[in-house]
Parts: C-alpha cells; structure tokens; sequence
RNA sequence: CGGGGCGUGGCGCAGUCCGGUUAGCGCACCUGCUUUGGGAGCAGGGGGCCGCAGGUUCGAAUCCUGCCGCCCCGACCA
C-alpha cells in the first residue's frame, strides 16, 4: 500500500493536513472554514479538557454556562474590544424561515427580523459582565471564579484544521476580583496552570512571556501568554490569560461595596485555551509515519497486535497482560480484527500514535516474551511477560519525557539571538534540509525599542512578530535591532501561527 | 477580497485539449482459495443523475453560458 502520508521536508502544511485527516482527528465539513471533530480526536480533546477541568477546579474555579447569542449592543460597550472583533463577528438577523412562494425550498421570512441583532459569541467578556453586574454587590460576592466550557466563532478569512476554523471549542475563564493584585495574580496563577499543562499532559514545552501592546488581547490591560515552536521553526500562541484591569467592570457598571463601604470597580481576569492546543499537539510530536500522541493523553495508551492473527492461546495471554494494565490505570486494546495482517496493523497504530504496540506471536509464547515497540522512537524489545505491566508503565512514562526533552532540545536549538538587523533577516531566510520550501527560522531573541511603530514596521519587512516578552526575561542593555534605539532588554521574535 | 487548484462509485485519481459503443484505474468493500513476525497474492463480485442549472448537437463527463461548493497561497486573526 501506498505511504499514506506526505513528508514533512516535501510539503510541511500537507503533511499536517495528511495526519489530521489519516489519523481520523477530523474531516473537512461540508461548511466553509469549519470541521467535524472525529472521535479520535475528541477523544484526545476530552482527555486534555478533563485534566484542564481538574485543574482549575483546584485553584477554586467553577463552572458554568452563558448564552451563544449576544446582544449586538453589548459589543460596542468596551470601545477597545469591538474594534478587536467586529471584523470576524456571525450575526443572527431574523428567527424564521418559510417555504419560498416559487417552490424551490425555503426561504428567510423577511417578516421575522429580529428587533435587535444577535452575534454568535466570538468571546463571551460581554454577556458575562452583563451578567456579573447582577451578582456582584459586596467585597463578599468575590472572588468569582468562573470558567466555562464553549463553542465561539470568529469568522476568519482563513482557516487550518484546529489551528483556525470559523467555529471551535475552548473554555474561558472570567474572574472578578477586589483588588488590582488580586487579578494580576489570578491572571498569573491561570498562565503557570496552562504552561503546567502543555509541558507535563502535552509534553509541549512553553515560553512564559507578556504579549507587547500590539498583540494584546483587544479590552485587556495586559496580556500573558504561553509561546510553543512547533517542528516548521513557527511559534504558537498555545493559551492566553489577560488582566482586564477595570475596562469591563467600567463598561457594564459592576461595582462592589468594599469593608470600607467605598463603592469601588471590580478587576478582572480573563483566559483561555482552545482545540488549536490539537494543532499544537501535532506540530510538536507527529512524524512522517504519522501521529505522535504523549502517553498521558493518548486515548488507548497500548495496542496489542497478535501474530500472524488473533489465536485463543494468544488471547489467553493478552488478557492476562490487559488485565494487568488495567490494574495500573493503563488503557490498553486487543487488535482482534481477523483480516488485517501484522504489518498493516503496525502501519496503521503507529499512523494513529499509540504510544506502545504490543506483539505476540506463537514464537514469544515459548519463550514467555512480547515484542514492545515504542512509538516515539520507533524502537522494538523483547521484554518478559512476566512483570510487562511494570515495563509497560515506566515505558510510558520514559516516552512522555523523551517527547517533552526532545520537544524542548529543539526549541532550545532554535532560539537566536541577533544585534543586527542583518542578521535578523538572514535567520528567516535560512533554509532547512527538513523544511526546504517553509521553515520559519524559529524564535529570534533580539533587542526592541518598545514601540508599536517599530514592531509593526519589522513585521512588514519580515513577517516575524513579537510573540511576547518572556517573564523571565534578564535585564540587557542593548540597542534595537531595527531603529537602533537603546533597549533595557531582549524580547522574541518568530513567524507565528 | 486577490492569486492558484479541484469537483467523476466510500477515498484517491485518469478521461475533458480533439464530443461518438456499455465511463475507466488504484485503494477500500463482499465471496472463495492460498497466505500470515513490517502495509499479502490470485480469481470472482457489488457499487456512478461525471457539483448544479441552462444551452449547442443526431449524440455532452468532454464544447458554451451562468451558478454553487471546497482546498491551497496571500491580506486579517487565537
């Protein structure tokens, strides 16, 4: 059979496309910019929402569910965040459909438009701080910590499966808070929990930076974010958490009643991550056999493959060594399918990402013995049945770390610095062996003047952006790349997704 | 919105330039036999309103007009 997946040094987009749609991530629907999420890979993203779920339930958040629809006038209260979405907003004009009078299917009842137009929520700080307004009246009310689990849509130009799509699935969280610090602090604590995530559930390491004015969330004081290098030397915003500062509580009027009786704004925070982390996901691991999933998300961490086919000795032994897994939490699958040779069904679990493949074969049963193959390095032994769910175990736990050092060696390889802006631009335009027609040059670490004027004039000339300033930044004298102007610190730099 | 590409069994495509029997190929699917430690072989079989609507013609997947949809690249954006 044909190699079901193009190379990632022949046509890096299209490789990426080949495993979303081999692997049975998601299909293209029938509607513009929008995909069907297949269960393989909901399942990847319940996996990754549960976890998400769990943690912010221990820093104390709740859930909760707010309307799809949002009053148009509601969008126009925080002038900042308007400008920011009204360019990618799907309106909701009337409620009623009716046959068409010549018969050719139906039509919408012009008689039925809507008194005041609804807009699918793009983001929900709107109808959520409407809301907040009526819950909010003392220092008591807060904190409120509130996360929610959504749909949203962005009518975007362009889009790429789980990277960008008009509709996608995400959570947000919206916190109301007393204090300024109290916010900055929650915003803070939201950024460290997703960079937690990426690096421990997604073995995707992140660079933990501020967004620059110009790449600020549109309504926010400040933006944190998470930064990732995927495989192409192009970053990835992986999550954003903002302070919000009063913009919203000033918009919709909440106030609180401080232990001083003063009447004062609330702060708030908002956060989010969104099934682009899938995207991310891919980009980080994947290879030119297919998916690469991180053993803590993988929906079946174990595939078990008999050889040359499915044998009742053979299954005797499978069960004794599933039941085993199962024991240490392990989720692990037989391949009982009759028809399918081994070598078809190796191809085809390794395209999928399964962390380990199991084979068993008349020959291993004498000698008491699986062959285990590890995804990630493609590696293969023999390893004794007796005691394999202990091997089994710390081999998925060799395989999430080996994804995550990798993963972070490479981006390690790829961060440059540069003074000039010679320089700057040689290391976009350097070219890869891996990836001859699209390697993005990875993060630049370089000196800024820090106005939007000049960051927006190196984009012009190179496409690279700020993707933000890391927190751990060290303080640097230096002179920026592009006017020459004196700089107190680096900042970085990368083509971004 | 610009530039490019594509719409033909479930999937991937050929055929379209130059109209002409019954629209073909690979994969997948069904049946049988032989196979089986890295994507099996042979034989037989099922499955199509050729994106939609008009037009030209004795005859259209093929030519003409209009429309629709999707993908890729760019501007915009998470």
């Amino acid at each position: 059979m044909a190699k079901a997946i193009t190379n990632r040094s022949e046509n890096y987009s299209q490789w990426y496309l080949d495993i979303v749609k081999r692997a049975g991530l998601a299909d293209h629907s029938k509607v513009k910019g929008c995909m069907v999420i297949k269960p393989t890979g909901f399942a990847v993203w319940e996996n990754m929402r549960d976890q998400l779920d769990r943690m912010f339930k221990e820093t104390g958040h709740v859930n909760a569910y707010f309307p799809l629809f949002i009053p148009k006038s509601f969008l126009s209260r925080e002038a900042e965040h308007v400008e920011g979405f009204a360019k990618e907003c799907a309106v909701v004009t009337h409620h009623r459909l009716m046959n068409a009078p010549d018969g050719s299917g139906v039509v919408v009842d012009p008689e039925a438009k809507l008194e005041e137009e609804l807009i699918i929520r793009p983001t929900s700080e709107t109808i959520i701080w409407d809301t907040y307004k009526d819950w909010i009246n003392s220092y008591r009310d807060l904190p409120l910590l509130i996360n929610q689990w959504a749909n949203v849509v962005r009518w975007e130009m362009r889009t790429r499966m789980f990277l960008r799509t008009a509709e996608f699935l995400w959570q947000e969280g919206h916190t109301a808070h007393a204090t300024r610090q109290e916010a900055v602090e929650e915003t803070l604590r939201m950024q460290q929990v997703y960079a937690d995530f990426a690096e421990n559930y997604m073995a995707m390491p992140v660079i933990k930076g501020i967004k620059t004015a110009n790449e600020r969330f549109a309504g926010a004081d400040e933006t944190y974010t998470i930064e990732a290098l995927m495989q192409d030397g192009k970053a990835l915003q992986a999550g954003t958490s903002h302070f919000l500062g009063q913009n919203f509580a000033k918009a919709f009027n909440v106030k609180f009643l401080s232990e001083e009786n003063q009447e004062e704004y609330v702060w708030a925070t908002s956060w989010g991550v969104s099934t682009r982390l899938l995207g991310g996901l891919i980009m980080t691991h994947s290879d030119d056999d297919g998916l690469v999933l991180p053993p803590k998300l993988a929906p079946t961490q174990v595939v078990i493959v008999p050889i040359p086919k499915p044998a009742p000795e053979i299954a005797e032994v499978a069960d004794k060594i599933m039941a085993a897994l199962k024991d240490k939490g392990i989720t692990v699958k037989y391949d009982r399918d009759e028809k399918k040779r081994p070598g078809f069904k190796f191809a085809e679990h390794e395209l999928k990402g399964i962390p380990v493949r199991l084979g068993i074969g008349k020959r291993d049963l004498e000698k008491k013995q699986v062959e285990v193959a590890r995804r990630d390095t493609k590696e293969k032994n023999f390893v004794p049945i007796e005691g394999i769910a202990a091997y089994v175990e710390q081999l998925l736990e060799d395989i999430q770390n080996n994804l995550f050092n990798r993963a972070k060696q490479f981006r390690e390889d790829h961060i440059t610095k540069v003074d000039t802006f010679d320089e700057f631009k040689a290391v976009l335009k350097e070219k890869k062996e891996e990836h001859p027609e699209s390697w993005g040059g990875g993060f630049i670490s370089a000196h800024w003047d820090g106005t939007t004027e000049t960051e927006i004039k190196i984009k012009e000339l190179t496409k690279a952006t700020i993707r933000c300033i890391p927190l751990d930044n060290e303080a640097e004298e230096g002179q920026c790349v592009l006017t020459g102007k004196p700089s107190t610190q680096r900042v970085l730099f990368a083509k971004a997704y």
